[in-house]
DNA sequence: TTGAATGCAAAGGATTTGCATAGAG
DNA sequence: CTCTATGCAAATCCTTTGCATTCAA
């Protein structure tokens, strides 16, 4: 991002510190909590702009979890989807062995598109919330 | 839902006609719209009162892609998933011979999770988008 | 100095809530 | 008559936009 003027700012900074440093996908909502916990306080709008920054630059992606909430994680990470307890809410992610791609060929030819891409999360309840 | 006191109102009955002869999950903006088109004028609140009971009755159910619009189609279809052209929004049922569920055992086992549900959704270009 | 970064206020859009009225059984 | 259904206004929450100011290369 610096090639193109950009500057390693605070917020900058602290947001991929941040999403570095966190496992779950976060909302822009959490961001700020999260940001504010660590002392570090920033306007909504100055995070939101940096989201649209970072997704541009392809740093992060975005995550959805059957929510209007949009999520945002690191963009580097390997190919692997989620699965989300629906009680506590806790997020991990799946990496298959053999993934979706083999569908895709099948679909693709059914329905005459050319497949970019696919979600695949689960949801269900984690060992604790079992009980 | 008469069973439970409900009655077959205007909305209700209007509603169900909407998700019966139409092919996409919609949303509340949506049906709004649509309903406006076929001259029956409701209150956007009840159309969300309305979705809710017809969620809490299983009659519909949310399906989210990728963005944060929360749409509903009728429950009572075949399991299946969705595949969507980015272009032109255009949004397709895809039913899986061996569905996800094959994963879901594997997965339950390596996360120690009770596996509910699932969500899996294609995106890329449809045959018009693709010129 | 110049463009990027940030804050603040306001606007927009979706959704929810409270209250009062209309309507169906 | 009684409870459901509906409308309307207001409130909330998330997100975007415009404008002015600050900051870093």
């Amino acid at each position: 991002m610096k090639d193109e003027g950009h500057r390693a700012s605070k917020t900058r900074t602290a947001l991929v510190a941040l999403f570095t440093a966190h496992p779950n996908p976060l909302s822009v909502p959490e961001i700020e909590i999260l940001l504010t916990q660590k002392k570090y306080i920033v306007n909504k709008t100055t995070i939101y702009r940096e989201i649209e920054k970072l997704l541009n630059h392809n740093v992060i992606k975005e995550v959805y979890l059957r929510d209007d909430k949009v999520r945002y994680e690191l963009a580097d990470t390997n190919h692997h989807h989620h699965i989300v307890c629906i009680e506590c809410k806790k997020i991990e992610d799946v990496t298959l062995d053999q993934d979706v791609k083999s569908y895709e060929q099948t679909i693709a030819k059914k329905f005459k598109y050319k497949i970019l891409d696919h979600s695949l999360e689960f949801f269900g309840l984690c060992q604790k919330c079992q009980k």
